[in-house]
This record gives C-alpha cells, structure tokens and sequence, in this order.
DNA sequence: ATGGCAATCAATGATTGA
C-alpha cells in the first residue's frame, strides 16, 4: 500500500494542486496537514469522487488534518492525548486495512515552536513530549504503525541548504532534534533516511525570496515506521515536483510502499 | 535573515507560518 503525507497550506486554496497530484500518485492513503479548514467547509465531495474516504480533524483559519483512504479506514481517533486543555487541531489516528496487513496510522502536525525561547518554542517541546507517549502505545502493540506529516524539525545538518542559517530557530534546535531523536529510540525507523542515506532532498522551500528557484529548502516532513511497518517498507520517495505546479504549497508531499 | 510570500478572517489590516 502507498501511504502519502502532505502539508498542503489551505485546503480550500490548494484543492486543483491536491486533485492533480492525487490523480497522478494515487495513493492509497493520504494524510493532510495544515487545512486551515473547519470539517463544515473542507471540501470533501470532489476528493471523495476519487473514491476517497475522508476523515477530517479540522480548525477554523489555523492547523487541521485528514486521513483519506481508498481502503477500508477504521478506528479513527482525534486530538492528540495528554492535555485536555490543548484546542490545536494537530494530530489524529487510524487503521488501514490492507490485502495483507492492518497499520495504524498517525497524521501529525507538530507545532512550529518559532520564536524559540518563548512560549511557542515551550508548548512544541510539550507537544513532542505527548508524541513520544503516543509512540511508546503504537510500539507497545507490536503491530505495523506509523507516525507522518509535518514534524517541523530538520533531523540533521544535512537535511538543510545551510545549517548556519538555521542554527538558533526551533526546527533545528538541539533540544528539538533532541526529542526527534527520542522516538526512533523508541524503535521509530525514520523512512528516507532508511532508503536513502546520505542523500540531500528537501520537502519544504519558504515563498520568499526565491527559495524554490535557488533550491533553498530543508526535510522536514517524515514518516517514523514502527519496527512491524519498517519489516513491511518497499520505497520512500518525495514528490518534488509538486512544489514547481501553479499555485503550490510551500511543502511537497512525500510516501512510503509498505508490503501490506 | 528565508526583509521581499501566501492563506485566512475580516474589513484594509492583522495574524500566522517556518
């Protein structure tokens, strides 16, 4: 099964780029980021008429993910765990029933955490603290399960076009990459880099000042397979091409063929 | 400095993102 996952900035603007792409990669499973929609008013029919189930965790102007699946979707669950008092529309789960295998997978929008120190930086870090909880249950279970989407953290130095340029911001602090580092302690397996080390590809280049042209961008979108997906891990590529369309989101959507 | 863009909500300007 292919399992996509893309920050696609608005999904309303970004609908004709979306339609496009998904009729080109056809995934299986896309997980959605950064929706900037409410459930009432994603726009679910046409996404539907490619025979998607959709599931919508939405937030009015701000953050919002969705698992879309042409198979079977089950179990879903919303909000991330460990905080009641956390209205951020950041992070959901579900079962994917594949011809071989179930995964459970998580679609994650973790906090930018800019400007770092501050409070924006205090609740990313709390934020990841919640995730490595989740990661330990996935793990516990001992089924195939995933952790996607936007994690905005650059892993290592590599994975930017100048890490002195972002050495203070919160994506590629220590302490960030520091918790990033936590899960795949956990057992996490970080897909790209598996499948292609020391290679340099980003998912992400800024509107501004030229970033796509100059191939200014940084890897910060990913997909953590618990050792039971990892056992099932085909292919991992990222979809770069998407961010050259008309009217393209800042991100590029990246997946993983898993043998289930 | 990735200033310099884009999306959204709301009302011509502010907020957020990375």
């Amino acid at each position: 099964m292919k399992i996509a996952s893309f920050n696609i900035n608005g999904i309303r603007a970004r609908l004709p780029v979306l339609l496009d792409w998904l009729e080109q990669a056809k995934p299986d499973v896309a997980l959605l980021q950064e929706l900037k929609s409410t459930d009432e008013t994603f726009p679910r029919e046409l996404i539907e008429a490619l025979g998607y189930q959709v599931e919508t965790h939405g937030q009015k102007s701000f953050n919002g993910v969705a698992i879309m699946s042409r198979l079977p979707l089950e179990d879903i669950s919303r909000g991330l765990p460990g905080d009641d008092s956390d209205e951020q529309a950041r992070y959901m789960e579900g079962t994917v029933i594949g011809d071989k295998s179930a995964v459970r997978v998580a679609c994650l929008y973790l906090p930018n955490g800019n400007p770092a120190p501050g409070p924006k930086y205090d609740y990313k870090l709390a934020w990841m603290g919640r995730l490595e909880a989740c990661a330990s249950r996935l793990i516990a279970t001992e089924e195939p399960a995933l952790l996607a989407g936007d994690f905005n953290v650059i892993p290592q130095a590599e994975d930017c076009w100048d890490p002195a340029v972002w050495k203070e911001d919160a994506l590629f602090l220590p302490q960030s990459r520091e918790a990033f580092r936590r899960i795949e302690s956990l057992g996490f397996s970080e897909a790209y880099s598996i499948r292609h080390p020391g290679m340099q590809e980003f998912t992400f280049w800024n509107y501004r000042a030229g970033a796509w042209n100059k191939d200014h961008g940084i890897r910060i979108d990913h997909f953590m397979l618990s050792p039971a997906a990892s056992d099932l891990l085909l292919d991992c590529q990222i979809d770069t091409y998407v961010r050259g369309l008309g009217k393209p989101s800042d991100h590029v959507p990246i997946w993983v063929r898993l043998d289930g």
